[in-house]
RNA sequence: GUGGGCGUAGCUCAGCGGUAGAGCCCCUGACUGUGGAUCAGGUGGUCGUCGGUUCAAAUCCGAUCGCCCACCCCA
């Protein structure tokens, strides 16, 4: 067994049981993706090492330590470790702010290269959403909205939002020189990780989960007690609206995003369920100065991003493996395998989902497989059907049995009436 | 990158110095007129890997790899 291949470390395969899941995930997200006017973009996975050093940050560990990169100097290119980077890039490559495409949404995998744990991998898998050229905060509170609707269609519904505001070029470097100066009086008492952020991300040290560290910066000042008036403005302008939409939230003044491109709002999703002490499944914000720095137009931009194996973790979708499901399971007595098939392909033609048993066994081997592939209904073909020109039916949760059509269309139609009249799904 | 826990059959696990086990799953048959039950039989493991101790190692020791959990960071 030591000899065999196997998935790389962080990587892992994702198998029959729960795609089924995925899938209806997926479908939930775009049907709730289309019904708040997004479109669906698909960049590439891998794109020039630059692109991401210049969006989420030089000092940040995502491009310190945690890209897989690729070739060197102009060549170099890199596995997306998020997906705002390669949105941006598209969208100003092709000029989508003239075509009117400024909200779009994306869903795939990402790739970074840290120690695995519960729900992150190596590779994962990121759904998230972009919107272009918005600038009012009725535009944050409709991507929190979207954000909850994505969260909720994970099966969570223990979520927690919470917002905060991080100001912008105006009102922070004032407010993160005070931070830091506050910070050094105290030095001595604050822990290594700690003095090490007070440098590289001064902001972040606030959200220490060292308890006496804590104790220390409750008298820090606060970002939003430091914001400027046009920050304050939109940050009240978003607290009312969530309060007039009636969405329930937390203010976190210790919110503070990783990647360095955000500014003004930002927020997270907590499950307080499934995934241990890192409970956040969904994290974004403004970033309205990003398109610009990466040489585009000067549009305001408002994302989020949600790792699905965390949300399906955190909504309990994976506690049971999905069961396989066919609507008809095809038993032939006295019939070659070729005509056999040619029934079950009739009926596949006529859009069910049809199984049969090429092996040849006998009719109680042909109904074992039957029960096992989780068919509704066994359709039953022998000489007495043949000379009779009719089927015999059989419901394999019930064990009732009748007499059928022999046309596979009739047939068809009758399995389907039976299921939508249960209101079964298909 | 750091700390802790754990690696025995496809899965869940027992065995903890003396010839590798159970349950489930899977395969075959009883079964050419009926599946989920039952019965009979069967496949599958150099006990993660390498080295050491020992007459003898799945078992004790060391290293290494992998997985899990937590930290850092983040989704």
């Amino acid at each position: 067994m030591g000899r065999r291949y196997r998935t790389l470390r962080g990587f892992r395969d994702i198998l029959p049981g729960e795609t089924e899941h995925w899938q209806a995930f997926e479908q939930r997200c775009r049907e709730l993706f289309a019904r708040y006017g997004f479109r669906e973009i698909r960049p590439p996975l891998v794109e020039p090492t630059e692109l991401f050093v210049r969006s989420v940050g030089e000092q940040t560990d995502i491009v310190g330590k945690e890209m897989f990169t690729f070739g060197e100097g102009d060549e170099s290119m890199t596995l997306r470790p998020e997906v705002t980077a390669s949105v941006c890039r598209a969208y100003i490559e092709h000029g989508l702010d003239r075509r009117g495409a400024g909200r779009l949404w994306y869903l795939g995998p990402c790739f970074r290269r840290e120690r695995p744990q519960k729900g992150r991998y190596r590779q994962f898998h990121q759904v998230g959403m972009e919107v272009f050229g918005e600038r009012e905060p009725a535009t944050d509170l409709e991507a929190l909205a979207l954000a909850l609707d994505v969260v909720r269609a994970a099966g969570i519904d223990d979520a927690r939002l919470v917002v905060n505001s991080i100001g912008d070029e105006a009102c922070r470097p004032a407010y993160r020189a005070r931070l830091v100066a506050f910070l050094e009086q105290v030095a001595d008492r604050l822990g290594e990780d700690s003095r090490r952020r007070l440098h590289t991300n001064p902001l972040r040290v606030l959200d220490s989960k060292d308890e006496q560290e804590q104790a220390l910066f409750a008298e820090a000042p606060r970002i939003t007690d430091a914001l400027c008036d046009a920050c304050r403005a939109h940050h009240d302008a978003v607290r009312d609206g969530l309060a007039r939409l009636g969405i329930p939230y937390e203010e976190d003044p210790r919110l503070v995003r990783g990647l360095d491109y955000y500014v003004r709002t930002t927020f997270e999703v907590r499950a307080t369920r499934g995934l241990g002490a890192q409970n956040a499944v969904l994290g974004g914000g403004r970033y309205d100065g990003l398109v610009r720095a990466l040489g585009g137009p000067d549009v305001p931009g408002l994302g989020w991003a949600a790792g699905i194996e965390r949300l399906l973790l955190a909504g309990g979708v994976l506690d049971e493996p999905a069961a396989a499901r066919l609507d008809v399971y095809v038993v032939t007595l006295g019939a070659s395998p070729p005509e056999t098939l040619a029934l079950v392909q009739a009926l596949r033609a006529e859009g069910l989902a049809a199984g049969w048993d090429p092996g040849g066994h006998g009719l109680g081997g042909q109904m074992k497989r039957a029960g096992r592939s989780g068919a509704r209904f066994a359709v039953l073909l022998g000489d007495d059907e043949r000379a009779r020109g009719t089927s015999t039916i059989k419901d394999l949760a019930s064990g009732e049995q009748f007499e059928g059509p022999g046309d596979p269309g009739a047939i068809a139609a009758l399995v389907r009436s039976r299921i939508s009249g249960e209101g079964a799904a298909t």
